[in-house]
DNA sequence: GTAGAATATCGATGTTTGTCTATACACCTA
DNA sequence: TAGGTGTATAGACAAACATCGATATTCTAC
């Protein structure tokens, strides 16, 4: 079982809660791997905002990244999701 | 099964992204119902304060509220809680 | 009714954050 | 070695936000 590094549990939660980066996220979740450019191209935004936002996710473990030549691969993390989903319910006296 | 409402699921989001606000809801499902001067008691922070966050998280529809006397009391929604998983899981393409 | 307790609201402030343009860096191809 | 493509970084800016003190509101108790 995937477990929460120290202080990843707010980085997760501040990472998924801006809108438009959580709809990269799920963009990434959808394709199971994409490259920057594909954000880029799919949100009207500047690309130094895709870039900046992919980095908040990678920092937080929600998404791995892959290089390959010049592009960069992103693939989302379900296993942290959980943990996250786990580390939730724990802190709310759940189960 | 309960449902969310158009928008609270980035309310929701938001409001589970701020550390200090996220444990007045822990202190909050960890008692199951108390009133706002617990928290003000319990947090080094001014009671305004106290009171901007709890509203916040019961527009979010996180907690309820219930007036008794001068007294507010809040308790934690955990059925919208796990509404909000079953919506993020939906929306990152999982099961 | 007056004093006190509990909470909400108002206005202000410093910090964070999402966004941009411009530029730099890395890699490929010819 | 040039030029082009893909991504990252730097610096700036405006909007959002957490926080505060002061004040208003609502209720209780004497």
């Amino acid at each position: 079982m995937t477990r929460l590094q120290p202080g990843q549990f707010d980085r997760i939660a501040k990472a998924l809660a801006d809108p438009r980066r959580f709809e990269m996220l799920s963009a990434i979740a959808a394709k199971d791997e994409l490259p920057c450019r594909t954000l880029v191209a799919k949100f009207p935004v500047a690309q130094a905002t895709v870039s900046h936002h992919l980095k908040e996710l990678v920092v937080a473990g929600l998404v791995d990244e892959r290089q390959e030549a010049q592009s960069k691969f992103f693939r989302a993390r379900r296993d942290v999701l959980e943990a996250y989903f786990t580390e939730l319910r724990g802190r709310l006296g759940g189960v």
